[in-house]
DNA sequence: CGAATGAGTTGCGTATTACGCAAATTAATC
DNA sequence: GATTAATTTGCGTAATACGCAACTCATTCG
């Protein structure tokens, strides 16, 4: 068997590798689990470790400690939206394709290996716990810097040019804010994929207050 | 003697609190300066406490870690930026006030406690280290809250609305990539605060790419 | 089919840290 | 100047991250 619809070259698809991020990906819902159940703090990273059926020693060696794990999820998010950006028509306008990517990420759940509702309490859970901010922005940032690359190549800029850096970085602030103001509210009154466009919509659009 | 310029309630101004200001502000500057010198690898924090004269223990009350201590300033600079656009006009355009707010952080520097020259250090060793990216994501998004509360009063509305957590989200999210990228170039061409500039004008007021 | 190769896992040891707690020291108030 | 409150400090503990070397297993090659 070839190589699956992934692009070919960057995500490394032997056998091998399958399994080492099927780990991952187990360590990283079991230490979610965990931590939704008993507090971030009583989550001990022996019991994360024995819950997927390693060593504690391997956890370390695919995380440097329980909040990357928690928060690895959103690496996965992230990158499936730059790859979704990615594989959108050329001669769609930019800020379209841009709510669109982000947009699809907040509709039907279950497109990655997460569990259906999984944003809901890993939200809760962030939200919750301050020690996982840090973890959190770090790993949206970290898909940042994929989708300026998209971005770039899109407009057709260099990857380090000011205007995709601050596109990106937009986006994804909007996107933050949006999933921030909606778990504020305590009524919620449109969809979250709802707010999010229309978060993106005002980041890359212009927003009222600024257009006096 | 009453209180000083700063805004009455919130700043502690009593001279206890003065001087436990004066001690954070120490021990997160010694704790820099160690880090540019050996690498952040290298510190320990009975390194920092002593610098300062102060037991290790006391470290920890003033800081969870040697990450948070490093990155502290730029909880300052944060504030001092959103106090500074509460203090402008009210009929000027928020845009003008936004970039201006944010631009006069980059101009002549020694505003702040902080020595001469203190960015540039400080934005190479947050390159180099990635252990501290998460805390630097974190200290921004602390300054994103604030400047959020500002927006909101300013443009009259509730400080949980969307628009000015997006508003502020999109603004800082640009002035980090703004640094971002004039860190990254080789050739510095125009000031940094030029480049601040630009990115916030962008962000705010809209960017060519998305304008199709 | 069986052996060589190499990636991945594991156990151990260690340096370091974060923080609770209670005593001592220092500053602020009356 | 004495009381009262806030900070600093030392100690003890639980927990962590990672280097290193031995071990295990899948993959590949003869």
């Amino acid at each position: 068997m070839a190589l699956a619809p992934t692009t070919p070259g960057r995500p490394p698809l032997r056998r091998r590798d399958l399994q080492k991020e099927q780990t991952r990906l187990d360590l990283a819902l079991a230490a979610f689990e965990l931590a939704k159940a008993g507090g971030l703090a009583s989550v001990r990273v022996s019991q994360i470790a024995e819950a997927v059926g390693v060593s504690p020693r391997t956890f370390n060696n695919y995380f440097p400690g329980k909040e990357a794990a928690i928060v690895f999820p959103t690496t996965l998010r992230a990158a499936r939206m730059a790859n979704d950006l990615a594989g959108r028509p050329a001669d769609e306008p930019l800020a379209d394709a841009l709510i669109e990517s982000v947009a699809c990420l907040y509709g039907h759940d279950g497109q990655d290996g997460l569990p259906d509702g999984w944003l809901d309490g890993f939200r809760a859970l962030v939200a919750a716990e301050p020690a996982l901010h840090g973890e959190y922005l770090k790993a949206m940032a970290a898909g940042e810097r994929d989708l300026a690359d998209v971005i770039a190549s899109r407009i057709g800029a260099a990857a380090d040019d000011l205007e995709p850096l601050v596109l990106a970085a937009v986006v994804v602030a909007a996107e933050r804010a949006a999933v921030l103001h909606w778990f504020r509210q305590t009524t919620r009154q449109s969809p979250l994929a709802a707010v999010v466009r229309a978060a993106i919509g005002m980041a890359v659009r212009g927003m009222p207050a600024t257009s006096s």
